[in-house]
DNA sequence: ACCTGAACACCGTTCAAGT
DNA sequence: ACCTGAACACCGTTCAAGT
C-alpha cells in the first residue's frame, strides 16, 4: 500500500504555509497575516515557518511574487480580448482595477510599500518587470496611432499606470465620496474614466 | 509666583501624545506608529493615552485630520502661485506629490486603507470634503476652457486625482522600475506626466 | 534536515486600584 | 478626572534542544 505517512511533519510546510497566506490574503486583511497565525493553521510550532523562511519579509517577497503572477494572467486575459490597441489598453486598464476589487489585501502588500529594500529581491523584481512589458506593449501599440502625443512612450505608460493605478488605490480605500452606491457603480465610473483618458490621449 | 506644576501628569496629554505621533511620523515608519511608543515617548503608563483615546483607531483619525489640513495648506498655497487655470490645476498635483514625498509615513496612513468604515467619523469625512473641494474648484475653472472634454465635471475631476494619485503611490513604493536615479529626476518625471495630462485633457 | 519549547522584547486592550 | 500596575492574548525572532 505504501501510504506516505507525513514524515515528520508535511515535507511540503512550505506550501502549506504560501497557500494558507494566500487564503488569508483573499478573505481577511493584512493585519491577519502573520507567521504564528500560519504556523498554527498548518498545526506547527510557532518557530517552524522559520525553517522555510528567513523573516516575514522572506514571505512577504514570495507572497508578492504569487500576486504578480495573478494580475499578469488577468491583464493578458483581458488584452487578448481584443485587437484594437486603445481597447486593449482600456481592458488591460479595467482587469487592473477588477484585480484590485476582487483581491484587496494582495494587492495592498504588492503595492503599499511593504519592503524597504525591494531591490535586493532580484526575483520580484524581474517578475514585476514583466508586468511593466505588458503595459509598454500595449501603450506602444497606441503610439503608433496617427493622434498619438508627441511624448517619449515611458512618460505615456508611467501616465496610463498612475491613472489606473490611483483609481484603484482611491475606490478600494474609499476615498472618494461621490455617493457611489455600489460596486456596480463603481466599475462603471471606472470604465468612464479610463474611456476619458484614452480619448484624451489618442483621439479616439 | 503661581508656578503651573505639572497637575498629576502634564495636563495636556492628548496633545503631547499626538504631537509625538507626527514626529513619528515625519521620521519613522507606519511600524513604528503603537500607543506604548508613544506612552514610553511621554514618560507616562501604557495605559494613560486610553484616557484621551479609545483605541488605537481614534488616535489614527486625529492623524488623518491633521495630515489632510497639511496637504490642503500646501495644495492651496501652490495653486495661488498662478492665475491660469491649467498651471493652476498642475501645481495643485505638483504639491500632492511633494507632499506625498515629503511625508511617506502619514500619506500611508492617510490614503493606505487604515479605517475600515471611514464613514463613522464625520469630522475627518468633512475636513477630507475640503480636499475634493479644492480639486473640484480648479478643474470646474479648466472645464470653461474652449478645448474642454465633454464629459462630466466629477468624472474628469476623479481623473486628475487619480492621475496624481497614482503617480506618488508608484513613485513613492519604488514600483516603477524606470532608473529614475534621484528625487530630483523624479520630480521632473512628475512634472512631465501631468504636463502631458493636462495637454490631452484640454489641449493646452 | 526539520521541528519543538522556552524565552525575550514587543504589540493592543481591559480592569481593578490608586491620587 | 486622570493615571498606574498587573494581566491577557497577541506579535516577530532567537537559541538550545530534540527526532
Amino acid at each position: 500500500m505504501n501510504i506516505k505517512k507525513s514524515t515528520y511533519h508535511h515535507g511540503n510546510l512550505r506550501e502549506v504555509l504560501i497557500s494558507s497566506a494566500l487564503e488569508i490574503l483573499k478573505e481577511g486583511t493584512l493585519q491577519d497575516l502573520s507567521l504564528r497565525a500560519l504556523a498554527r493553521k498548518a498545526g506547527v510550532s510557532q518557530t517552524a515557518p522559520y525553517r522555510h523562511f528567513e523573516d516575514k519579509e522572506a514571505l512577504i517577497v514570495v507572497l508578492m511574487q504569487e500576486g504578480s503572477y495573478l494580475l499578469q494572467e488577468n491583464m493578458l486575459a483581458a488584452s487578448e480580448s481584443t485587437k484594437d490597441p486603445v481597447e486593449k489598453l482600456i481592458n488591460l486598464g479595467i482587469s487592473y482595477y477588477d484585480f484590485a476589487e476582487a483581491n484587496p489585501a494582495h494587492f495592498r502588500l504588492m503595492f503599499g510599500g511593504s519592503l524597504e529594500n525591494k531591490e535586493k529581491y532580484t526575483d520580484l523584481v524581474e517578475i514585476e518587470h514583466k508586468g511593466y512589458e505588458i503595459v509598454q506593449d500595449a501603450v506602444g501599440e497606441c503610439m503608433k496611432l496617427p493622434d498619438a502625443p508627441d511624448m517619449p512612450p515611458e512618460i505615456v505608460r508611467l501616465a496610463c499606470w498612475s491613472l489606473v493605478h490611483g483609481l484603484a488605490n482611491l475606490l478600494l480605500n474609499n476615498v472618494t465620496n461621490d455617493d457611489i452606491p455600489n460596486d456596480e457603480a463603481k466599475r462603471a465610473v471606472v470604465c468612464e474614466v479610463i474611456s476619458l483618458y484614452t480619448k484624451s490621449l489618442f483621439n479616439k
